[in-house]
DNA sequence: AACAATATCACAAACGTTTGTGTAAATGGG
DNA sequence: CCCATTTACACAAACGTTTGTGATATTGTT
């Protein structure tokens, strides 16, 4: 049905040969005069070149595969606009697959079906790849980064915040302001990121003379809910006068669950929370956080799949920073 | 250098025609027997089928194109999340490109993009196709819906929520809670989607007798900013009532300019919003909606696209519900 | 035991490109 | 005007599959 290359040659009178290097712009091969009747055949023909006969024989496509975890969570936002953003800058097509909730046969389907298409690179953008998926990501070799999430398997080059360093600093932060007994809410100790996040707290007591206690802590996985429940668990009469919030979300379930208590924010309860989307400018009052750079982490992270040296596993950090706004 | 179907026929010592069926479970065509070993040195070579190869002899693809629009409204996840739930279900890839924000050039350039790939549809999230890029998506002949988006071009397949409806529905609901000095923000008029809901408004107010004065509506795109802009609009000591947003977040953006003028809601001021996302639980006061089936638009899309019926254009409305929560 | 029917497999063409190489025509220098 | 160089193009192989058809071996029937 669809036009071909043989059709234009047809058409035209030259070769398959020469409209291929007409159409991709191999100038020495051809002279103006001919080009110009190969790209009006084309042109009259409606032609639309067929990428996989492309992909088949130069052996390579110009795809990127996203592996999102759908765990949603805002923030994949922002990073995918930065993805998509650099994509266009290299003239590369993006294909976004969702990878389930870390769950590791999804994960392993995702990565099949990407590898089978052979792209070009994969990003993979907040999936806590399970460890027996290690090997089949690494057998395909095809140029893969981590973003906004670090592995315990340090060999896995990654673009992400520096975890460790968010939890220091939202918590040498609240300090500085005056609080000594510092919550922290809404991450998962037993995950990588959680506890380098914990360490940075930790560090960061621990260097200012505080002390801790175990129930200041609660768990959970960045969500509104988890953001309720981190202060039923504190409870009405809290002691605590400021808590360090694993997500906006979960700053803005602490907020909510505050308010009904009659804890007034900051008043009687500071928030500082991490993350720093549209979210915190919302909602009353504006959520001061540790803001993190996604869009620039979607930004690096195509730039440096696209690069020859991730040959070397190269990782990096990109800026966070606090934002005051009204919550502390 | 990865292993082809002719590597596991030497390894197996048969044809490659057999390793083929034998991978795609053609079941008459072999023995259990040579099954065995061919499986086995798929296995033991690792092998990964070539996709473009599998494409391009058989002119078809298993992946479904979705163009977005990268106008970030919070919707189009539980869209995304429907769409890749069916693909799961029907065993296709899910290729995910970013429109732009409904600028021709890009549109054009995305659907370049996915008619080379000759994907076997396309779904179009929100995108308000550009009148010029109309041939270009026909003359392609792969099958498409627009989803969320109906078009004045009433030939093209659409899955969305019956927009003059949730305008009429929006506004009778109010006029039931007494409401009669109703406003109408956050949507551009000259849209077709804008202007079908500005009917349903007016047709409601018309059907109760009540008067409409043209300040009351107020322009814009969905966004945040706009909701703040049209309360600013509205003043402090505005004759409303109740008004409706456009989307949640323009809902968001009047609630906290209404705050800001000391307008109390729902005391002073009822707020309905169009959309119905987590947005509307997690401000205060939560905010009643008219809530879209986002999710079953994405569901409802991947699988008319797989059936074969869509060769008939074929369209179909979601259903929409209020939601009542404590800004009306 | 002979023949038909069936099961199992191999051959080879085809899908639409790209690209190395061969070759005829055009151009240039002296 | 002759030879060397360059320009402009065509030929054909290759990429990794799928699939129609033909060939051989196996089974079944009488």
């Amino acid at each position: 049905m669809a036009a071909t290359i043989k059709d234009i040659a047809k058409m035209a009178g030259v070769s398959p040969a020469t409209v291929s290097r007409v159409l991709s712009n191999q100038r020495e091969f051809y002279s103006e005069k001919t080009a110009k009747k190969v790209r009006d055949a084309a042109k009259q023909l409606g032609y639309q070149r067929n990428t996989s006969a492309v992909e088949l024989v130069t052996r390579k496509s110009r795809v990127i595969a996203v592996l999102v975890s759908s765990t949603q969570t805002n923030f994949s936002n922002p990073i995918l606009n930065g993805i998509q953003q650099q994509a266009e800058a290299h003239n590369l097509s993006v294909m976004i697959i969702f990878a389930g909730e870390n769950k590791p046969e999804m994960q392993e389907k995702a990565l099949q079906t990407v590898i089978e298409r052979s792209v070009m690179g994969i990003l993979l953008v907040a999936v806590d790849l399970d460890p027996t998926n290690n090997a089949l990501l690494e057998s395909a070799n095809i140029p893969f980064i981590f973003i906004s999430m670090t592995m315990k398997n340090a060999n896995f080059p990654f673009i992400s915040s520096n975890d460790f360093d968010i939890g220091y600093q939202a918590t040498k932060y609240l300090i500085k302001k005056g609080h000594t007994k510092i919550g922290f809410a809404g991450t998962d100790l037993n995950s990588f990121v959680g506890n380098l996040r914990f360490e940075g707290y930790r560090d960061a007591m621990r260097d200012n003379q505080l002390a801790r206690k175990a129930e200041w802590v609660c768990g959970g996985h960045f969500t509104y809910e988890d953001g309720l429940k981190a202060m039923r668990q504190y409870g009405q009469k809290t002691e605590l006068t400021a808590v360090i919030a694993s997500s906006d979300l979960v700053g803005i379930g602490i907020l909510n669950q505050a308010n009904q208590y009659g804890i007034r924010v900051p008043g009687n309860l500071a928030i500082l929370t991490v993350d720093g989307t549209q979210l915190c400018d919302i909602v009353r009052p504006k959520l001061s956080s540790v803001t993190q750079s996604f869009f620039e982490m979607g930004v690096k992270g195509m730039d440096m799949l696209v690069s020859e040296s991730i040959k070397e596993f190269y990782s990096m950090y990109t800026p966070i920073n606090i934002v005051e706004r009204e919550s502390v």
